[in-house]
DNA sequence: CAGTGGTCTAGACCACCAA
DNA sequence: TGGTGGTCTAGACCACTGA
């Protein structure tokens, strides 16, 4: 373990003991009693900012941020999401083929026209019942073989396991569409009812595009929630 | 100008004359070159990496990142938003009042129940076209007077200015909503038409909540983007 | 196995805040 | 004016990549 995660996990549970706006020690402080360099302390520090639990004032000190809002989003699977809101999460596979990339797809996977695709579309259910429909596509280079295999579970574990593909950033959109009549029957909603569409497209290690996916939420169940910061 | 900031615009210029993934000089050599330490290299390259202009693989490099995906939204105001689209922002006050905190407000902006907070509520528009419908709750406290100053231009301009209000960092929360027909009018929809609801709680340099707002954006105007990254 | 980014150190000076 | 966080340096070793 790195010091200055394991030097942030240490004060983040000293930070939870702590009221709001209370001083945390010094940097120089934190350095001597950890028996680690100030850089070091920074690092942590840095990360304990960035995840919206401390915040620094120059001169002053550093402290303990507010807790009424929210923390900021990380990238989660749907499982992940759904227990963070304390929901049981379920999936129900609609279709799992090979199509071919339209235009928009091509130039978000970085393919060409026509290039062949896997789809898998599946419902997604919170406590049973249904939170969205989800339609995932893959360049099929990246999966041969994903459409036979058991997709009832988590799909991101597959595509790790099997295929080594781990999405290391997403670029995301999120828009507000009204249901037609497919749709809204699988999501047990009236036809026309607003929904919240978010699309997704998500990027490896290396930068390069892996998925696209677009994902239909109930608006009466679900919400995206996110930080936005002033650069400094 | 620190340096490292100076570095991250001089290494900026530099990227975009790139291809995609075209590697960067080594953090040595760039520390070289510009007579800085590698530290310093280190703090102009988290930035950029932060942004979404390089990726960085440990042992092999650092790289021009992808550039088919939008980049990362920022904190912006609405014009500053609308003039990042092509847009040409545009407003019209609709009310601006003191009125009571409800239960809602008074818990995100810490104040108690029927404590007073002026509102300010505007007809957003874009080329001259409705974009959307802006309420703006700040603690009366925080802004005496306010409610009879010049509010056509820029709200947040004139909060810095008078009132020495800044917004740090917000924590938005994004859903679907169906027009009832006030808004629908205003909006220039039909009743019912999907829209796109924003609510964001600001937050001062010191953690404290300044405003909360709600904005009602028309669903075939407007989206909203951001980036997602794993924990590393 | 040579070279890269990742981590860490021990120091220094600066800009800023609060008493 | 003393103490804080912000910036910067010059070095070192480690973990990993790719030829």
């Amino acid at each position: 373990m790195r010091k200055h995660e394991e030097l942030r996990l240490a004060l983040l549970t000293e930070i939870r003991a702590l009221p709001e706006h209370a001083p945390l020690p010094t940097e120089r402080d934190i350095a001597a009693v950890h028996r680690v360099s100030r850089n070091t302390v920074r690092l942590a520090l840095d990360a304990l900012e960035t995840s919206g639990d401390v915040y620094r004032i120059q001169g002053a000190g550093t402290f303990v941020a507010s807790r009424v809002v929210s923390k900021s989003a990380t990238l989660t699977s749907f499982s992940q999401d759904m227990e963070a809101r304390g929901l049981r999460p379920g999936s129900r596979l609609l279709a799992a083929d090979t199509v071919t990339a339209d235009e928009r797809l091509a130039e978000q996977l970085g393919l060409a026209v026509e290039d062949p695709v896997v789809r898998v579309s599946r419902l997604r259910l919170a406590d049973d019942a249904p939170m969205c429909l989800e339609n995932v596509h893959l360049p099929a280079s990246l999966v041969p073989g994903l459409v036979q295999r058991d997709l009832s579970g988590s799909l991101y574990r597959l595509l790790l396991d099997e295929y080594g593909l781990e999405v290391h950033r997403a670029e995301q959109s999120v828009t507000a569409v009204e249901l037609d009549q497919t749709r809204a029957m699988l999501l047990g909603m009236p036809r026309h009812a607003a929904a919240l569409e978010v699309e997704r497209v998500g990027l490896d290690q290396r930068d390069r595009p892996v998925e696209m996916t677009t994902t239909t939420y109930r608006a009466d169940r679900y919400e995206v929630r996110f930080t936005v910061r002033r650069r400094r």
